[in-house]
DNA sequence: GGTTGACCCTGACCCTACGTCAGGGTTGGA
DNA sequence: TCCAACCCTGACGTAGGGTCAGGGTCAACC
């Protein structure tokens, strides 16, 4: 006969294990000696080893307790089920190990490969990590709230960057953010800008593409917030004099 | 901005994971609009993302938190450490597997092979399967209390099998057991029994092999209590004119 | 016969990573 | 105006044990 940690190293088990597995009726309670131990024999060996092989094997206690009083062709079906579901578990660790070798690569996670790949893009442009870093959070925000609109803005925005002049600008913009807003070249810049808008205002496809600008952004430059309300005030005069088209889409 | 639904949404997890690991300060409490909703921003999606993917890992979530805030060489390493974890629970699991397809198959599990393929000989002998269960119970207990006399009892076990008159009276005597006590095949069995121990009383490497018998079942059969006391009286009868040989081992 | 160390007992609280419920306020569309 | 679908806090429940407290037993050695 065993006493009860001899019976819980036969089976790999803690001392602590067993009495949980009495607590909660998984295991009989065996008969006591004089001193009140529990003394076990050989079947509850085999039981308890039964037990952990389903327990290691994931299968919550509740749900052995009623396997082993099952039928043998309930407990058969219960067993192709169990074997299924650890196939499944160790699929999911497998992807989860990819994952994780992903881990140190900044947004690759967290958005499709199209708009990294678009991420990429930029940086392979030489636009400032600090604005790719804002345009990703836009992507992000715009996967959460409105995944569909995703794949179309992709096509938008390599096409923009497909067009050397509205490269050139937006790359300039970019520069400009820390720029005084008295400093003489934001005049050229903002002359090219409206040129620019002027000559694509009616391609929707395009539409307003150099505007694409983070609030935060705005607020933070001065030369930006000047750039921002003289291409507005422009705009504005130019309308007077044609019908206005629907352009307003705000930004996030 | 996101409200906390869309963010669990973007990292597939509940609303209440995001607050509990806002609880537990995995997750920095952001910003609450003026109704008191909270509000996250796009970095808030990427922190999630990565929490979850070391989460997923396995990594409890104490030590995601001091992962997060640790020197990317300590990250980098500690990747390399769960990714190291992964594949051994991917292994573990793989074992897991062909250890549930043995459940259903006896005592595979719980028993050396060695001893599984001794019981399968007894019962290619014809040996009784209430007998076989007897043994496998006993082997179960050497096991657990004495492992290293396991192999050479299977020696020895064997050895008993290869002797034809040996295996013989050991089939004898397990048909035995339902006989009634004055059954006149006992007297024969008994003759038979005495003789064999007498012709091997010198060979210690097969010592009292026959008489290797549980107590519980010479208890509950009034047969093998009489074979048992018939041995024992012609064994100090004979005794009584030889030196005694040491012979007594207690069988558990 | 006294001590020591390894066991055994019950009962109770602690842990992780959330799930779930109660009780109530907010929002947005029909 | 109403309803469903959100949001909030706070509190308790869950599995599968770990760990501690407070005490009894057993076997060996001195």
């Amino acid at each position: 006969m065993l006493t009860i940690s001899q019976l819980a190293a036969t089976a790999n088990v803690t001392v602590r294990t067993v009495r949980h597995y009495h607590h909660i009726g998984l295991l009989p309670e065996p008969e006591r000696d004089a001193s009140g131990y529990r003394r076990y024999g050989a079947q509850a060996a085999v039981d308890l080893i039964r037990i952990r092989t389903l327990a290691d094997a994931g299968v919550p206690l509740a749900r052995i307790d009623a396997l082993l009083h099952a039928q043998p062709d309930e407990f058969d079906a219960a067993l192709t089920d169990i074997d299924a579901a650890l196939q499944r578990k160790i699929e999911q660790l497998t992807t989860y190990r990819r994952r994780i070798t992903e881990l140190a690569g900044g947004e690759r996670l967290v958005l499709p490969p199209e708009v990294v790949a678009l991420l990429d893009r930029m940086r392979g442009l030489g636009v400032s990590e600090r604005r790719v870093l804002l345009e990703r959070d836009a992507w992000i925000l715009m996967q959460a709230l409105d995944p569909h609109l995703v794949p179309r803005r992709i096509r938008e925005k390599n096409a923009g960057f497909d067009d050397p002049e509205a490269t050139r600008l937006y790359l300039a913009c970019d520069q400009s953010v820390d720029w005084d807003p008295d400093d003489p070249r934001l005049d050229q810049l903002i002359d090219d800008l409206d040129a620019w808008e002027t000559r694509h205002e009616r391609d929707s496809s395009q539409a307003g593409y150099p505007k694409l600008v983070s609030a935060r952004v705005c607020e933070a430059s001065p030369a930006w917030q000047r750039i921002i309300s003289a291409l507005t005030h422009r705009a504005e005069q130019r309308h007077r004099h044609r019908p206005a088209a629907p352009n307003n889409r705000p930004d996030s």
